[in-house]
This record gives structure tokens, C-alpha cells and sequence, in this order.
DNA sequence: TTGACATGATACCTTTGGGTATCACACAAA
DNA sequence: TTTGTGTGATACCCAAAGGTATCATGTCAA
């Protein structure tokens, strides 16, 4: 159950991967704007994109012979949702953002 | 550079593993006890636990012939602080939280 | 139309990963 | 000590994954 679970943590498994999202999540690009920053060619780029599309974590749209690659955060939402049943484990994460939380408070 | 992450979402990535941390959350357990809840060897089982364990996400402590296996929440951290840089992006889930936390404020 | 460029798709290679089978070892109990 | 049980470790198998090379397609510009 729930393959968007499994795709979305094999898609962030790959360093690769984890990289062009963070590139992506500050602008969009092409697949050559992205394969620019690697040292692979521009088809083992065009896989990893492939990967991340179909995990949900990048959305793409053409443009005139362009294709451009968009980070969709809302992708990362099942390994987000995952990771949150350990919530209780680690109180200090919870701990901090409500410290953070209180003062904005403080302020307002 | 921090190698932690990488081990970290490589360990994450198998369901297997995954299913294993959960159980191992609720409850410290022995390998064959871990080994009863899945169709695989022991052997197979064993080798999960040792990428889990390498990756930070359990302990093992010896006791008698036998060897317990606890989660080891703080393994996690990578995974969530690499997840943390794209918080503005899903403003939903800090909203959640900061209104879980209001309304707790408020019953106190 | 023709040429140049950005991309898509496929075949192929090599390494990694998940799995089993098997053997060796440590410890508890009789 | 002997026996049985829990575990560690290794060799091996097969499928999946990451990568390159190569060719086909589509679009902009002259």
C-alpha cells in the first residue's frame, strides 16, 4: 500500500536526485541547465528526472522545443508524513519550533 | 559530504527497513523476532538490520546469546533536516503544527 | 527547405542490492 | 561436556539501478 511512499523515498535515496531537487526548489530548468551541474551526460540527467517525475516530486511543462523541470514540494509530503510517525521520538525538533513559535508570538 | 545523509535515505529506501524501524519503535526485538514478521531468511533479515545499524537508525546491545535491536530515533535527523530546507515550501504542515500548538496554549 | 539545437528513447554495460544457502561460532541448559 | 538454539559471516545468484553511446524526433531560425 501506498507506492507513493516507496517512490518517493527511492527517488530521494539517490544523491543525484537529492541535488537536482534543491537546484530546482531555488529555479526551474531545462534538462541541459540541470545536466550542467553534473558530471554525467545529459541522459543520465534525463533518467533522474524521469525518477523524480514519476515519484511526484518534480512537475514539467514544454516550452517551444524547451522542457522545463519544476520542483513540486508537494511531492515529499509521503516521506514528510512518514518520518512524522516518529514525531514523539524526538521531542526536541517539536521542542524547538514551538520555542520559535512563542517568540513570534512574543512579538506580534 | 555528510555521508550521514546519504546512509540515512539509502537505508530508508527499502520498504523492508522501513516496516523494520516501525516495528522496532513500538518494541526493542532479536533478530528472529524481527525475522518472524517478514517471508525472508533470517539471513536477509540480518543484513537489513546491519545497513539500518551502519546508517544510525539502531542500536544493539548483546544480552546473553541473544541481541536486542533498538530504534535509535536520532538517525533520523538527517532525513528531517534534509526535508527542513524545503519547510517554506508546505507552509500547511507548520500551519498544522502551529495550531495544534495555539490550541494547546490556550487549554493551558 | 535546410541546418542547428534541445530533447526523447533505446540498447547495452557494469555495479549495487536484496535474497538464499551454508557453515562457523557463542552461550544456555541438561 | 554435550546438545540445542541464537547469531555472525561468507559465497553465490539474480534483478535492479546508474551510467554511456547512439539514434530518432521536433522546433526555431535563416
Amino acid at each position: 500500500m501506498t507506492a507513493l511512499t516507496q517512490d518517493c523515498f527511492r527517488a530521494l535515496a539517490d544523491p543525484t536526485r537529492r541535488e537536482i531537487l534543491s537546484l530546482l526548489s531555488r529555479q526551474d530548468m531545462t534538462i541541459a541547465q540541470v545536466a550542467g551541474h553534473f558530471d554525467m551526460t545529459r541522459a543520465a540527467v534525463k533518467k533522474h528526472l524521469t525518477v523524480l517525475e514519476q515519484a511526484g516530486l518534480i512537475q514539467t511543462h514544454a516550452e517551444g522545443r524547451e522542457r522545463i523541470n519544476s520542483f513540486a514540494p508537494q511531492g515529499l509530503r509521503p516521506a514528510v508524513d512518514w518520518l512524522g510517525h516518529f514525531d514523539a521520538f524526538w521531542d526536541d525538533r517539536l521542542t524547538a519550533l514551538k520555542s520559535a513559535i512563542e517568540q513570534d508570538q512574543t512579538d506580534a
